[in-house]
DNA sequence: GCCATTATCTGACCTAAGTCAGATAATCAT
DNA sequence: ATGATTATCTGACTTAGGTCAGATAATGGC
C-alpha cells in the first residue's frame, strides 16, 4: 500500500510541482507577469509570426494582443506586417528584448544548475530525468529527416557507438566496421531519420543508398530513456516509408549476436532472414525486406 | 552541447509542467477553483488547524478566510473553535464534504494509473519517478523512529531481504539470519529508525538492545532511489545520537563482504573492525563503535 | 483586572489571466 | 469588383488570486 504505485506517482507530482512552481514564480523575480515572460521567451526562441506564438502557448487572440502590445511599451518588441501577407503581423526582439531574454536564460540555467550542484549522482538524476520526460512527452516525438553530420546526428551517433562497445564482447572499434559514407545517407541516395523530443534526440536510423533499387539500414539506436515507447517499430516503419519514397524496392540489414532485441524486432515487423552478404566483423545476422509490396500480400 | 545537462534539465521541467499543469486544471473540472480544492484537500489530509492549513498552503490570512467561508458556504466543510483555545478554529468536512474530497482522490488516481497504463515499462518509470523525487525533496527528508512491526518498517525491510537475496552470492533466507525479535527494536531496548520523504519510506537502520550497556545495529538499508544522498550517513549518526540517549555505550555490527558500500561508511564513519561475535552465516566483516565518547578523542 | 499578544475575520483594493463580441483591414474566390 | 474569409486588434467584462489595514475576540503575563 505504502508503495503504491499510484501513492508513488502522486507523491512525484507533489515534489515537481514545488520546484517547477518555484521555477514558474521565478519568472516573476524580473518584475514582469509570467503570461509577458512566456510571449518574450517564445519570441526569443525563434518564434516570429503572431498566430504561430498564439497557437504555441495557447493564448485567447486578445490576450495575445495586449501582451504584445505590453512587450512594445517596455521596447522589447517590435511588430510589423508580413510583407506576402499584411494581415499577419511578425514580432521580433529589439537589442533590450535580446538583452532580457538572454537574463531569463541565464536564470533558467542558474536554476538548472544549482539542482545539479546540490546532488551528488548527477548522472544518475539526469538519466531519470530524461525517461520521465521521455515518458511524459512520448505524444510530442516526432520523427525527422536529419543531416548525418549533424548535432542531432553525431549526439545519436556517439550514444550508439559508446552502448556496441560496451555490450559487443570485444568492444567496438568503428574504424573496423563498414562506416558508411555521410553522403550516402542523404537525399537523393539515402536518408537519416531521428526521433526528436522537445529538442532532445531519443532515437535514430540511417538508410544508406547507391542510387540503385537496394539499400542498407544501418545505426539503429534508441536511447535507453526512450526504450518501450516503440520509438525503434517506428522508426523502421518510417524508414521504409522513406525508401519507397526514393524508389528502393529492397533493403537490406545486418545486426550483431549482442544485439537480441534489435533481431526480435526485425524477425516480428517482416523481415527476412538471409546468408551473410559482407565481411563486417561484427555482424552475425543478415536481413532482408522487400518494400512496396503490395501489404500483407 | 545537445546533451548538455541544463538543456535537459530544462526539457523536463517543460515535459513536467504540461503534465502537472493538466493535473492542476484537472481540479477545475469539478468546478471549483484550485485555491479551495487544495484547502479542501488539505483538510481531507487530515489537516484541521486553520493556521496550520494556512502555512501548509503558504496563504495569506485574508485569502484563507475567504475561501473557508466558500467551502462553508458549499456545504462541505465546518469549522468550530477549538475547545482548548477559542482564538483558534478547527475546520472538518462535512458527508458532502467527504464525497468531494474522495472525489478529487479518485481524480488523481485515475490520472496516475493512466500514465502508468500509457507506458509498457510502468517498473523503471516509477523508479526513475522516485528517484527524481527524492533529490528534488531531499531537504524534507525526515528522520523518525517507527515501530519495526508498522507499515513504513515491513516496506524498508522486505526491500532489504529482497535486495540481499539478489546480491548475496548464495542468495540470503531470513530464518537462516540472526533475525532480531521486534521486541528488541523497541524503546526502551532499542529502535527502529526509517527516513521518510513524503510518505514514502526511503532507508531504514534498526538498533537491537538487550537491555544492557550493549546494542547491535542492524538492518541499514537504503532505497537504490535514493542512494548518493546521504541517508546511510545520517542514520547512523541518528542511531548513535539514539542509543546515546538509551544509554547504551558500545555498539556493534556485523556485514557481508556483498556489500561494499556498507563497509566502506563504516570504516569512514568512526567504527573499528573487530574479530567474529557471532556465528551468523551471512557475516563477514565486524565492527564496534564505543558511545557517549568525547568527540574526535 | 489590564494590557500586550495572538488567531481569525472583514472590507477595500489590486493585478493577472482569460472570455467574448464586435471593429478593422488585408486577402481570396469567383 | 464584390462578398466571404482571415488575422489581428480593441473595449467591456469576469474570475482567481493575492495584499493590506484595521476590526473582533480570546488568551496569557503580571
Amino acid at each position: 500500500m505504502i508503495a503504491d504505485p499510484v501513492a508513488r506517482i502522486r507523491r512525484f507530482n507533489r515534489a515537481v510541482t514545488l520546484e517547477v512552481g518555484a521555477l514558474d514564480t521565478s519568472f516573476l523575480g524580473r518584475g514582469r507577469p509570467l503570461g509577458a515572460a512566456r510571449v518574450l521567451n517564445a519570441i526569443g526562441q525563434g518564434l516570429g509570426d503572431v498566430g504561430e506564438i498564439r497557437d504555441a502557448l495557447q493564448l485567447d487572440s486578445g490576450l495575445m494582443s495586449r501582451l504584445l502590445r505590453g512587450l512594445e511599451e517596455e521596447k522589447l518588441v517590435v511588430t510589423e506586417p508580413r510583407p506576402d501577407d499584411a494581415r499577419r503581423r511578425v514580432a521580433r526582439l529589439t537589442s533590450a528584448g535580446r538583452r532580457e531574454f538572454a537574463a531569463y536564460e541565464r536564470l533558467s540555467n542558474q536554476r538548472a544548475a544549482g539542482l545539479l550542484a546540490r546532488h551528488p549522482h548527477a548522472d544518475e538524476l539526469l538519466a531519470a530525468m530524461d525517461l520521465v520526460a521521455s515518458a511524459l512527452g512520448r505524444e510530442r516525438i516526432a520523427i525527422e529527416e536529419v543531416d548525418p553530420r549533424g548535432e542531432a546526428a553525431r549526439h545519436c551517433l556517439a550514444e550508439y557507438y559508446a552502448e556496441l562497445a560496451r555490450r559487443f564482447e570485444k568492444g567496438f572499434d568503428v574504424s573496423l566496421s563498414r562506416d558508411p559514407q555521410a553522403k550516402d545517407m542523404v537525399h537523393p541516395r539515402g536518408a537519416f531519420l531521428v526521433a526528436m523530443s522537445d529538442g532532445l534526440p531519443l532515437a535514430c536510423v540511417g538508410l544508406k543508398g547507391d542510387g540503385g533499387e537496394t539499400a542498407e539500414v544501418k545505426r539503429l539506436w534508441v536511447a535507453p530513456s526512450a526504450r518501450g515507447l516503440g520509438l525503434g517499430r517506428k522508426l523502421m516503419a518510417a524508414v521504409e516509408e522513406r525508401a519507397r519514397a526514393l524508389g528502393i524496392r529492397m533493403l537490406r540489414l545486418d545486426t550483431n549476436r549482442a544485439l537480441p532485441e534489435a533481431r526480435a524486432l526485425y524477425l516480428k515487423s517482416g523481415w527476412t532472414e538471409i546468408p551473410r552478404f559482407n565481411d563486417d566483423p561484427y555482424a552475425d545476422f543478415f536481413f532482408e525486406k522487400r518494400v512496396c509490396a503490395a501489404r500483407d500480400a
